[in-house]
DNA sequence: CTTAAATGTAACAAAGACAGTTACAACAAA
DNA sequence: TTTGTTGTAACTGTCTTTGTTACATTTAAG
């Protein structure tokens, strides 16, 4: 079990944006070629982040851009934009322990604390993390890349 | 997409084990009953903790006992045992960005180092409580429970 | 040595998440 | 009015998780 690949595709399609949003039309099928997945994903994720406030996608015309300052936006708000896990609970708790043990009875209280514990560690460290940061990266690896090129 | 029952199911495990391993045999019908699930269920589970080295079961004459010091098994060896994510990447990463992109190319490398720091963080927090925490923490709950009644 | 009670495991099913795909109505700009 | 695009429904295949039945294997005890 894994956290969905639309966290790391939305990140993806951030940083596309941010890099190209001078020279195209930030497109579902431009997006798409670039992530290698069918528009249709695309769209879907762009709804999501859009109900969330972190992009704007012209209707009818097309084209999409981001709605707010890079280092405004964290890692934690695309992880909820794009619901990659049910009801905000990291961990799935089973459901029906058994009432007549006094085990069953409590280990659910007596685990949910320490659980949120694990939990907030992580969303701590997705929320010091933000677009800005990712594009800045992904643009130093371009960097290299370039360099490396004309070395060549 | 949440961290299967597998985790919190083997947390209750050793609570119940540690609870009643003077009272009575620990069977995987016994365990099956204050966890509420098939005993099948319960007996994959002991399998991967029985491979951890977390504890061990009699084969034939049938019991489980916990292998080691209740406060040398952390969370992480649990959560490593049962094999809650895969090739111990929490996050899925799309498979195939294009490589005709520079965004695409570079995507994969320039977010790893971010998102291990993440997943890190969880891990680090896993790894600071122990099953003797768990254990504590139910019989505290236990005991509240069994005040209240007198008091009643 | 037989029996009873457990474990280990295979096999299959049901449910749900994820991702891929086709299709098309709605929309906006040229 | 045409063209390109978005939003979304519908269906599919695959995978993971969990539930379940069944049974061979193992061990201890009588």
């Amino acid at each position: 079990m894994q956290i969905s690949s639309r966290f790391t595709i939305a990140i993806h399609i951030f940083a596309c944006i941010d890099t190209f949003k001078n020279d195209y039309k930030i497109t579902s099928d431009f997006l798409a070629s670039s992530v290698n997945v069918n528009p249709v994903v695309i769209r879907r994720l762009l709804t999501q982040l859009k109900t969330a406030g972190l992009i704007t996608v012209a209707r009818g015309s097309g084209g999409t851009s981001i709605a707010k300052p890079l280092d405004k936006i964290s890692f934690y708000d695309i992880y909820l934009a794009v619901e990659c896990v049910e009801d905000n609970q990291l961990f799935h708790f089973h459901d029906n322990p058994s009432t007549l043990c006094p085990v069953g009875r409590n280990i659910h209280n007596a685990l949910d604390e320490r659980l949120e514990r694990i939990q907030a560690a992580m969303e701590h460290e997705m929320k010091n993390i933000t677009v800005k940061d990712a594009i800045e990266d992904t643009k130093r690896f371009i960097a290299m890349e370039n360099s490396s090129a004309i070395k060549k």
